[in-house]
RNA sequence: CGGGAUGUGGCGCAGCUUGGUAGCGCACCUGCUUUGGGAGCAGGGGGUCGCAGGUUCGAAUCCUGUCAUCCCGACCA
């Protein structure tokens, strides 16, 4: 490709609505136009980045031996309704009539239709299992888009589905996608962990997210949505929503001694209890009013010196959502007013949850449920109704303890999930009646697999690892052209016509080459070329009277010159071994 | 959905307080000079100032409404 043919308009400045790296350098480079909130033109260069990594990804669902097909993004509403999510995806889906007034849906996912084939195709257990994949737009009417390419309302996301007769069966497919997985980020250049996550609204027993991990210099957006905890000793991780731990050792048991009431006027918080009546904050029982699926009152009981995880109080609930109760609601409800709520004297329809460590605190701090009153040396049982079970919902904190290891520590980092891997059991096959034939006969539910790679999020996820303040540095296996050609000078004859040799050699090796035939001085070209971002960067400058060419990959500070033949000796050479390198390996990646 | 901000040539911005013929830098086109890290000079094209009402002799500017975009939060297979 040469240059002054590629539609690919570089910006000296970044438009200002793009606020992390990655959407302000494929903006910048030309590889990507925003054409309404959330939506975005994938641009050629872009698009060549995108059948990359989707290359990738067909050649190693393949190899695990699943099938491509390709299903309708725009489904008809009866199947959703036939799987209840009609009514509980909420405002994520997109909702549209056609001309008949017949309701339909622009897919988010496409359980239901899968399903729906497997129930019409897969009808005896001689057909199993299955694993059927699709590389497509998907639609998801976010109600906050943001970060570029990394949560827009249209995305390309490949998403396989498999079908078995057994659980065994499902359990070794999960493992065998959770490799084919981890081949594929590792083929695009990405390092990824694979970590425990929250089941959510899709169901299902267990499941995991491939993050990649970011590390952001100085100054930069925080890109990573996702809080990942980690051992640094054995190779747990876990997403912060489902993360669990040993605690780390705090004071649960407070002095003996009669319980009695104490004023505490106007210590509303745990800072404040502690600072103005020096009350041990782990040994204080705070609690905390949630609303649960927008009805239901839930008192949860947690150590001060802890948080409650939403997510997990959530999954503990079986509740599709929760939130904090206003100082309204909570006033109505139990009489108290916020700061001074407790498990004492409560009405009867409120549900109180316990966190599994509270279990363990004597002579502890808990409010009276009354205005600016406090118990101290509280004990379960005589001064506070005991929960009738403990269950884990708190946030699991730096430094504790490894819940799958003896010795290891958890961190914390931030990552960007780029794929994840489900269990889904039944769910589907019941709720949409997908049975096939097993052996004696009988009709079963299919068990079901599902597995995401969000591949245009991978995409920016690169760009958010390998990045400097001149643009971007692809992996080679994903970079839309693998190398930049300059002739510095375009009217120079030997410079033209040595550099056009290279571009034309480069061809047969498989070493796909933009030339930068414009005429435009060498800076405008250097600068173009480092915010590319293509890993080859091949001069022909001053030295090509002599049949040198000036060779170096991009990040490097320095070139070397080189005749023709060593030129692309030592293309070849980068093309099969050279991988970018900005920021550091980032410590789990480092550790494992 | 709650809070905050912004809409002026392709991109970045000024002008608005105090209404009076729409400006700057970059990009684009032409010519000349230049040619190793976003050149210089000269000339040129392109905007009904997000949209709709209103006030006014006159609105980018003041008022009302509306739409869009972005940020924080909540939300999120």
């Amino acid at each position: 490709m040469r240059m002054t043919r590629l539609l690919a308009r570089t910006l000296r400045e970044t438009p200002k609505e793009a606020e992390v790296v990655s959407h302000q350098l494929l903006v910048r480079g030309g590889y990507i136009r925003q054409v309404a909130s959330g939506i975005y033109n994938l641009l050629p260069l872009m698009w060549r980045v995108v059948q990359k990594i989707n290359t990738i990804v067909r050649d190693e669902l393949d190899t695990a031996g699943c099938q491509e097909l390709l299903m309708p993004i725009l489904q008809p509403a009866d199947l959703w309704k036939e799987s209840g999510r009609w009514d509980v995806y909420g405002k994520e889906l997109v909702r549209l009539k056609d001309r008949h007034d017949r309701e339909c849906v622009l897919a988010p996912t496409h359980e239901e239709v899968i399903t729906d084939i497997a129930r019409k195709e897969l009808t005896s257990y001689r057909l199993l299992p299955q694993n059927l994949y699709q590389i497509q737009l998907k639609y998801r009417d976010e109600q906050r888009p943001r970060f570029g390419l990394l949560r827009g309302r249209e995305f390309m996301m490949k998403d396989a589905y498999s079908f078995h007769a057994s659980n065994a069966c499902l359990d070794d497919e999960y493992e065998r996608m959770a490799t084919a997985y981890t081949n594929i980020f590792n083929r695009c250049g990405l390092e990824t962990v694979m970590v425990r996550s929250d089941s959510g609204a899709i169901g299902g027993s267990e499941s995991h997210e491939f993050m990649v991990l970011t590390h952001i210099a100085e100054g930069e957006q925080e890109s990573g949505e996702n809080v990942v905890f980690y051992c640094d000793s054995c190779d747990y991780a876990a997403n912060a929503e489902r993360a669990e731990s040993q605690a780390k050792p705090a004071t649960l048991n407070g002095p003996e001694g009669t319980s009695e009431l104490i004023a505490t006027p106007n210590a509303t918080s745990i800072e404040a209890l502690h600072k103005d009546f020096g009350f041990e904050p782990s040994l204080i029982l705070k609690s905390l009013v949630y609303v649960v699926d927008e009805e239901k009152p839930v008192l949860a009981l947690i150590c001060g010196h802890m948080d409650v995880e939403e997510t997990k109080l959530k999954n503990a609930l079986a509740a599709n959502t929760i939130r904090m109760a206003t100082a309204d609601e909570i006033t109505a409800w139990t009489g108290s007013s916020k700061g001074f709520i407790g498990p004492i004297n409560l009405p009867a329809n409120i549900t109180v949850v316990a966190d599994a460590n509270t279990e363990a605190l004597t002579n502890f701090y808990v409010a009276e449920n009354e205005p600016g009153l406090h118990r101290i040396k509280a004990n379960w049982g005589t001064d506070v109704p005991k929960p009738s079970t403990f269950l884990d919902i708190r946030l699991v904190q730096v430094g504790d303890g490894c819940p799958s290891c003896e010795s290891g520590a958890l961190k914390e980092t931030r990552g960007i999930e780029v794929g994840n891997i489900f269990k889904l059991g039944t769910k589907y096959s019941e709720s949409l009646s997908a049975t096939y034939t097993a052996e004696d006969g009988t009709e079963q539910p299919f068990i079901m697999g599902c597995y995401g790679i969000g591949i245009t999020r991978t995409a920016a996820a690169a760009i958010e690892c390998f990045h400097d303040k001149d643009g971007m540095l692809w992996p080679m296996a994903i970079a839309p052209y693998h190398a930049m050609i300059i002739p510095v000078n375009p009217s120079d004859e030997a410079q033209m016509a040595l550099a056009t040799q290279v571009y034309e050699r480069l061809k047969p090796l498989n070493i796909e080459a933009v030339l930068d035939d414009r005429d435009e001085r060498a800076g405008v070209k250097f600068k173009d070329a480092d915010l590319m971002g293509f890993p080859i960067r091949i001069t022909a400058g001053k030295k090509a009277a002599e049949g040198l060419l000036e060779c170096k990959m991009r990040g490097d500070t320095t070139a070397q010159d080189l005749t023709l033949e060593q030129a692309l000796a030592w293309a070849q050479e980068q093309f099969k071994t050279w991988t970018p390198r900005v920021t550091p390996t980032p410590e789990l990646v480092a550790a494992k």
